[in-house]
DNA sequence: AAATAATAGTTGCATTTGTCCACTATTTGC
DNA sequence: GCAAATAGTGGACAAATGCAACTATTATTT
């Protein structure tokens, strides 16, 4: 019970107990704000909320014929939601699906040209979106967190 | 489209396009992890899910009479979020409230018996769960992660 | 070659969450 | 005293998440 003042009536009176060193919780928060942040950037693209959409529609414009399992490990979704997510953005007309002809249990994924648009659309909104809300933080600085979660990113996944 | 390689079946051949370099795309796929791995480890103890709670009883055990709508700013929850976490914690008796007695429209949170005892156990296990989380990355660059990102958050609520 | 296991994807369901909006009560400012 | 701001509540609705069961196809085992 450290206390640090009465009634705390402003967020200014308040420190934030333990979760003040806690890297997850900094993590947590402030992907709350990054996302809301992105949201609005991306509102009304068909590709705004939740994680996955932009990096699905990115992946499979770079890589043509990508498997949804693969999608899936890369943001960690499990193979349902992945499932789902496609659908919607099929549905979209974002892309299309075949079943592989030499692993017919698999899928290939391609964008259509809707898809290839929206794709080279949002690749600039993505990044300056980036950028700028962490304008604040100096350039060096970035690099250095994004390094470091890169990293953490790569073993998380499994990438070597 | 930088197109890497043909047909991608591993996550081995795949680059993230622009994400690759995205410091935003980092927050938001670590959030999942990180939150998953702190949902498992504490599973069970009516605090697990969603962001919130663990802040919310911190925030009440360390700062008695604190108000609903500073723990709102902090965790960046909108009122009727706010409302319905703390419902949900009076239901499972961690907290109790009364109307503030200087400012008949504010309420004022405390911790009951339970929920004393409910924060004192997940002190350790969220700040371990943090450091475990992040262990091969260097203390010292965690530490630097962590200066960098609470300034953000800093800036982000409003805090000065 | 048949049986079994593993992989890719789909579907349904229950639970949560988040968002938006309108509503009451109280306090503050003019 | 009236209007605006603040604190909190309640409802509706759209998404996202997690889990488990299910089909189809390929790999492995014996």
């Amino acid at each position: 019970m450290s206390d640090a003042g009465q009634k705390p009536t402003s967020i200014e009176h308040v420190d934030l107990d333990v979760l003040e060193d806690t890297l997850s919780f900094y993590i947590r928060t402030m992907n709350i704000a990054v996302s809301r942040d992105l949201d609005e950037r991306l509102d009304g693209l068909d590709v705004a909320r939740g994680t996955g959409k932009i990096t699905t529609l990115l992946l499979v414009d770079s890589h043509p014929g990508i498997r949804p399992s693969v999608i899936a490990q890369l943001i960690m979704k499990d193979r349902s939601a992945m499932g789902r997510l496609i659908e919607q953005m099929i549905d979209h007309d974002l892309l299309v699906r075949q079943t592989s002809a030499s692993e017919r249990r698999a899928h290939e994924l391609f964008v259509t040209t809707k898809g290839a648009e929206l794709a080279a659309k949002i690749r600039p909104i993505v990044t300056k979106q980036s950028k700028d809300f962490f304008s604040f933080i100096a350039e060096e600085e970035q690099a250095q967190v994004m390094d470091i979660l890169r990293r953490a990113y790569r073993k998380m996944i499994g990438m070597k």
